[in-house]
DNA sequence: TGACTATGTGATTATTTCATCACATAGTTT
DNA sequence: AAACTATGTGATGAAATAATCACATAGTCA
């Protein structure tokens, strides 16, 4: 099983999907859709530390969902794969439905 | 922040998205792409112990990404949300983007 | 040059996740 | 009923993850 080819492609389209499972991360993600921002920024928009802030945006970067161009002493990050936006949809959607399940669940009772 | 309304929807959303982030349960999500699959034949197709398959499948449902029927002493998964198949596709394609950057990092050395 | 600011990183600790073993439960078959 | 099969779960230990503090580095500006 970890020499087959196809279990390698599960393993690195994991570290993908890892990279955007934390609520932090998608904080960041959901900020970013609209083009790139600064590491300081981020941290205050979210309101966690930036050592905390740089270590999620490294994580990112590392799985490529992100990238980074420089400008003096700041560091704008922005989406390299916008399509990871289309994660927050999905995931909202999965909500919903869950909701909609329980809701059925009770009435029935 | 963690009153923040927004957060825990980023929180929710988190616990859905980790639902998918391990090689083993992708391995699950796309083996059930074409409809469902009991636990056993699951566990034997990838090649893991069912024990841990039922867990990995459990957590899965829990999230309500998947869902199950019962037939007889067998249980059957299948997706519930099939749009995280989506999350495969662009998590290959962030790997492609990867590998575009490096091959050019090392071209222009 | 020296103070300052933005970013990143080593070390540490707390928490969470994962795999495995042993076993329980429920349904099936003989 | 007894043996069997599929599934799930408690307990355990190992490994990975995350947050924080202290500090290093690099660029800016007085």
């Amino acid at each position: 099983m970890n020499n087959d080819p196809k279990w390698q492609r599960y393993e690195m389209q994991a570290q993908v999907i890892t990279a955007l499972a934390h609520p932090i991360r998608l904080a960041i993600v959901d900020l970013l859709k609209d083009g790139e921002v600064c590491v300081c920024e981020i941290a205050d928009r979210i309101g966690i530390e930036r050592s905390n802030t740089s270590r999620h945006l490294a994580l990112m970067l590392k799985a490529g969902v992100l990238k980074t161009r420089k400008d003096g002493l700041q560091v704008f990050y922005s989406l390299q794969t916008p399509c990871v936006l289309n994660f927050l949809g999905c995931a909202t959607k999965t909500l919903e439905q869950n909701l909609k399940r329980q809701s059925k669940a009770l009435a029935s009772k």
